[in-house]
DNA sequence: AGGCGCTTGTGAAGACGTGCACAAATCGCG
DNA sequence: CGCGATTTGTGCACGTCTTCACAAGCGCCT
């Protein structure tokens, strides 16, 4: 964590570009512009501005041209930037330049659903392999991927490459899986289960958890409620006025 | 964005105990301590201290107390928090007293999972409609849900209270689905949809996308890979070396 | 060739978030 | 009743992120 960054490993003028090391926010970022850039390039644009490209992402300008400059502007003054060269770039930086393979434990209700889904495909994945406990649900075609048991993962995981896993599973189980995921050599782990998973370092791990995102939204209808509320009459009344919007105070788009 | 908040509304010593305003990061750890407070709980611990709590949170204990203290500091000092005053405590912050009501738009790949999932009931929130479309799947029957046209979101949000809106259409149709849950009155949106949504001043808008969050993974396995190569041979064969952990430099646990 | 408008890239300042370290408070026990 | 062990709450310093504002660069038009 607080470990400093070493005075003199700069340019490095060797053959390999050097990965830059960016801004944790910027490279939260990064898929965001990619995923527009994709939109645009679709449409026929070949350059787009700052300006136009972070009205895509949904970000001030002045950040996208930041996070832009931190891998190294390919950008023209009075221009703007080449589409297709960006892409390029940010593919090549977030390590999409071939497709990574994933691994999926746990197929139930929303393990099935991230198997079928087709998106994954254009974003540089590649459902490699689906997994389960449960011996009913072995064997099990989904969108041609066969489900195999969970013991098999080692010797799967030697054949196909695997990048990342994904735990779709009931929390209890979720932290035996991540370790039988480290055990394969898995260094990346995105989590659907509501728990805390402790892993040795090396390995990240990402959460979903949408009750969460729920909270956090139940949060902000509560406080909105109050802040309607109380100004208002002397603070007893809780009858919801969905017309004026409320305080133009307390912006909104929150946390990304 | 860059409205000042008002330099002379503090304690405001009304009835109401007069939601404090959290810091967003607070906010959005809140949930988690939650639900490490509701295992707490059911494994029958009475209190617990900081320490505690910030490990089955996954958290820094410094963090959590300066979290807890915006709230009112229920704790005691040399013993730790009462877990069930500190459970009441953070629903209420959060909005969670009551049950909210939330109506699922898309009820596809995704949508089938989340509206099957019974783990939203234990932590705040009761789907209450779901709504596609295609008119093929109207009347299909999830978990005692029945599934309605979009067209009947009028009608139907009048009848349950509906507070937050969730968006799992494919996303050419998310700023339209948008837009009609706005017009319901709905200001608080979850979408799985990878696009951005425009909506007015007062609404709030969470976005999930897995995509993402694979791709910021792939970040992180892309460096690891070019620090573990770079310094050991020249640099030109990227064979994987799936054993040692890498260097003990750059470490996990990325944003949350 | 020269000037003009547009856009990038970045310095600087401020807002925000984090974590250490410690004083203040509380409990239990002798 | 007092003391020591324990744990909270917070002041402070530091790092990260955001945003403004503008000089430098580029292309086009005359
Ligand atoms: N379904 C949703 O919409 C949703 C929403 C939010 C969170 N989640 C979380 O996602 C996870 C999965 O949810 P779900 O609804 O799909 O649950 P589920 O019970 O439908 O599926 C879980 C699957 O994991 C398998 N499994 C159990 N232990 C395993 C093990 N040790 N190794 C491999 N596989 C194992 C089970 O056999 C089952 O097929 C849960 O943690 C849940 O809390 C789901
Ligand atoms: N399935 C996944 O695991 C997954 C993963 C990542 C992202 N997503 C995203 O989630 C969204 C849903 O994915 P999916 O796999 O469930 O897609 P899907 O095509 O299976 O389901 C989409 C559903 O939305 C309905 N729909 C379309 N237009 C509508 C409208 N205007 N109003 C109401 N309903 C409408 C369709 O009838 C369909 O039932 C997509 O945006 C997808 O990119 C899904």
């Amino acid at each position: 964590m607080s470990q400093h960054r070493h005075p003199g490993v700069p340019g490095r003028a060797g053959a390999v570009p050097a990965l830059p090391d960016l801004p944790e926010a910027t490279v939260a970022r990064l898929p965001e512009y990619l995923r527009a850039l994709h939109n645009l390039a679709d449409a026929g644009h070949e350059t787009v501005s700052s300006e136009g490209l972070a009205g895509a992402a949904g970000v001030n300008s002045a950040k996208l041209r930041k996070d832009l400059s931190h891998l190294g502007s390919y950008g023209t003054r009075g221009v703007g930037y080449d589409v297709a060269l960006l892409i390029d770039q940010i593919e090549f930086v977030l390590g999409l330049t071939q497709r990574r393979a994933v691994a999926l434990v746990g197929v139930g209700n929303l393990g099935h659903a991230l198997a079928g889904y087709a998106g994954f495909a254009g974003r540089g994945f590649r459902i490699a392999a689906l997994f389960d406990a449960d011996t009913s649900r072995v064997g099990e075609m989904i969108n041609g991927l066969v489900v195999r048991h969970v013991d098999e993962l080692p010797r799967v995981a030697a054949e196909e490459a695997i990048s990342i896993g994904v735990i779709a599973t009931p929390a209890p189980a979720a932290q035996a899986v991540a370790e039988q995921l480290v055990a394969v050599g898995v260094t990346s782990i995105l989590n659907f289960a509501p728990c805390v998973l402790s892993v040795p370092d090396g390995v990240d791990v990402r959460k979903v958890d949408l009750a969460i995102e729920l909270q956090i939204l139940s949060f902000h209808e509560h406080r909105k409620a109050s802040l309607t509320a109380l100004p208002a009459t002397g603070g007893s009344a809780l009858t919801a006025l969905p017309g004026g919007l409320t305080t133009p105070d307390t912006q909104e788009a929150i946390g990304t």
